[in-house]
RNA sequence: GCCGUUGUAGCUUAGCUGGUAGAGCACUCGGCUGUUAACCGAGCGGUCGUCGGUUCGAAUCCGACCAGCGGCGCCA
């Protein structure tokens, strides 16, 4: 038994090999019969001659359906004809499960395929996407293990007060009421006082009624937390793990980018540094040299996010928000107390926002002014205050969307459809 | 939450100012020895999203409702 991208190779020819899987497939014309075999390797054509069969046998071969599952058994050889250059004479073969017909054709609606996702994902289109997003996974892990960092856990049940701002799911909870996390980070902060620097890739949850394309109710959160860097190290880390993750898809995913008709240029070019604007410089820039109408207060929405893009084809950080767009635990700028010493970075292409991050504030006193500001109640941040009284450092962390950097780097639509079972407002089936 | 838009066969759809629903794919049967989401012939398949209204007559016009999709806001 071999798989079917072994089978595509000069030196499989001539050989006999026997090769499982679906059929991708079938076409008959009275005495030959064509069936193309899918595995989770590729593609292979097969050819049976009704010569080499009984009627019942070979009546078998020409009525296959689509997705029916079976072994072969034949000779490889090269030919040109075949859809992947390689073409198998099929000697014996055995049927697992001869389906009763499947329901996705060539005609299909992107409504249609959401219904039917849990078939969808047998696609070669949605094979390749989940390839790319294994890949991306992956090397964000490996980035950091290959720096230093160990990956942690942390639970997705919570009490419910957290954060404020985001909307938070509910759930029953032995009587009382927990929500489902939104974010690793106060726990990832609490780890840093042992392992210093620390990552953890896991779901998260926000209850919004968002209805775009670049939202989802459930989404995979990569997160880091490291003692003793600034804003400033913290974005070197990020432009390196963004050149990292984006070129290991450009060096592992040639076929699969190239089947999704991604432009791999565009691709090739995300390479640390990346371009650092102050939050200030960019609406003076906005407004002097692009002609667009912002300044110092508006809020960096979808369409002007897409306005200033425009003017970049790789990632650009944004730095120093104003205090009141952000969070409470943002570390304000000790030289500019009305900014915050924090970073977005905005894809290109109009994807969009990827990571929010940045310095966290390590100074007791203000962080308790901070949370008083955001008019939060103090006792539910006990234990986040708490760790400022027993050996604060400097630190800072990130958050990073990897079903949206999932959906940049393949240059998707939408980015229901850069995860196998996308959870939105509407969906939550299959 | 606000705004927009769509709903006809298993799937993709045509159906103009109202006259009684047509096609392609899939499926079944027949034909075909090199097909590339094959081709040729035949067949099967529709309470036109739901409810109500106008009308001699509604897929079509009107109203309400339901469901989906998209945009904004929020954010990753």
């Amino acid at each position: 038994m071999q798989d079917i991208a072994s089978v595509l190779s000069k030196d499989s020819a001539g050989k006999e090999v026997t090769v499982r899987g679906w059929v991708y497939r079938a076409r008959s014309s009275g005495k030959i019969a064509f069936i193309v075999l899918r595995d989770s390797s590729g593609v292979v054509q097969a050819v049976a001659h009704s010569e080499n069969f009984t009627p019942e046998e070979f009546n078998i071969l020409s009525s296959l359906t689509i997705e029916s599952s079976m072994e072969l058994t034949g000779t490889v050889r090269e030919d040109s004809r075949a859809i992947t250059g390689y073409e198998v004479g099929v000697s014996g073969f055995r049927i697992y499960q001869r389906n009763e017909s499947f329901p996705i054709t060539k005609d299909q609606s992107e409504d249609f395929l959401l219904d039917i996702r849990h078939l969808w994902v047998r696609s070669r289109e949605f094979t390749a996407v989940m390839k790319i997003r294994s890949t991306l996974f992956k090397a964000f892990a490996d980035f950091y293990y290959q720096n230093g960092y160990y990956q942690v856990q942390t639970p997705f049940m919570v009490s419910t007060a957290a954060e404020g701002g985001a909307t938070l799911f509910k759930v029953p909870f032995f009587g009382d009421e927990v929500s489902l996390t939104q974010s690793a980070q106060f726990y990832l902060e609490s780890l840093i006082f042992s392992l210093e620097k620390v990552f953890t890739i896991g779901p998260s949850f926000r209850a919004e009624k968002s209805r775009t394309r670049r939202h989802l109710t459930e989404y995979w959160h990569a997160e880091i937390e490291a003692a003793w860097l600034g804003n400033d190290d913290l974005m070197e880390v990020e432009e390196r793990m963004m050149e990292y993750m984006v070129q290991a898809v450009v060096e592992n995913n040639k076929e699969e980018l190239k089947l999704l008709g991604r432009d791999v240029e565009k691709l090739k070019k995300i390479k640390a540094p990346f371009e650092r604007i102050r939050y200030g410089d960019l609406m003076k820039r906005a407004r002097e040299d692009w002609g667009l109408d912002f300044e110092y207060g508006t809020d960096l929405g979808a369409d002007e996010e897409r306005a200033l893009m425009s003017h970049f084809d790789k990632p650009v950080f944004v730095t120093h928000y104003p205090v009141e767009h952000k969070s409470f635990y943002h570390r304000p700028d000790p030289e500019n107390p009305k900014e915050v010493l924090c970073h977005d970075l905005l894809a290109p292409e109009g994807y969009g926002e990827v990571i929010g991050g940045g310095e966290r504030i390590w100074e007791l006193d203000v962080l308790e002014k901070r949370i008083e500001e955001a008019k939060l109640n103090r006792d539910d941040y006990y234990w986040y205050i708490d760790l400022r009284k027993y050996g604060s450092v400097p630190h800072s962390g990130f958050g990073l969307g990897l079903d949206r950097v999932a959906m940049w780097v393949m240059g998707l639509e939408n980015i229901k459809d850069a995860i196998p079972f996308p959870r939105t407002i509407r969906r939550t089936r299959p």
